[in-house]
DNA sequence: AGGAAGATCCGCT
DNA sequence: GCGGATCTTCCTG
């Protein structure tokens, strides 16, 4: 269950160094109050995305596009992207003044909500910790899509909790997932995740870390 | 203008 | 492991 007392994370926890966000981030709590269910999560899983210099990011070279225009704004504000023509994905955005930066969140620990999940992602037999396993399923889950795109989280139905930071040894890094075709930056480690946690998605598989190189 | 590939996931093999 | 779903953006001609 969530403290009754949960202090919401400001925009000063977000507006730092993106590595350092990244990996402050996990252990924190995403919670959506929707219309149809309130739930919640507890972030597992994360990938930073650090700009214009970053290959793998969707403003790198600082393109600026109708879709990653929520990144180049306030950080602590949601930043949501449509992806294979058919799956969301959801950044928390940080820096601010001009940096084009951003968090992935790829999982989280349900926390609450879970039969609204379940009915969300249309399938009753999924497993706790497989509800929001992955970018794509933590969205669905969590009710969030397109509209959600530029949301500020630091108030209103979808807010980001204070809760205790995970330990340094229960911390474990390594390259992006899905990210070959940024060369060099592909094998950069940054992607935490919290190990060992059965929410935490697949590895990089070794197909994906020979075609990184 | 058209084609290709993507910060993905699922079902089948 | 592989292909299909099919939107956004980029690159080429």
């Amino acid at each position: 269950m969530i403290a009754a007392d949960a202090v919401v994370l400001g925009r000063e926890f977000a507006a730092r160094p993106t590595l350092r966000v990244a990996r402050a981030l996990l252990g924190k709590i995403l919670v959506h109050r929707a219309r149809d269910g309130i739930t919640a999560g507890r972030i597992v899983e994360v990938e930073a995305y650090r700009g214009p210099a970053d290959r793998a990011a969707h403003t790198f070279g600082g393109r600026r596009t109708p879709r990653n225009e929520t990144m180049w704004g306030p950080a602590g504000h949601l930043y949501v992207y449509f992806t294979y023509g058919m799956h969301y994905c959801c950044n928390v955005v940080t820096r601010g003044d001009g940096l084009p930066e951003a968090v992935l969140l790829r999982a989280l620990e349900p926390l609450e909500g879970l039969a609204l999940m379940r009915r969300r992602r249309g399938n009753a037999a999924l497993a706790d910790a497989a509800l929001c396993r992955g970018p794509a399923n933590l969205c669905r889950a969590m009710g969030i899509a397109g509209r959600a795109d530029g949301t500020d989280l630091t108030r209103g139905r979808l807010v980001l909790l204070d809760a205790p930071a995970i330990p340094a040894r229960r911390v474990a890094r390594s390259p992006r997932i899905g990210v070959a075709y940024a060369g060099a930056d592909a094998a950069l480690p940054w992607r935490f995740y919290v190990r060992d946690n059965p929410a935490v998605s697949r590895a990089p598989s070794a197909r994906m870390a020979r075609s990184a190189g």
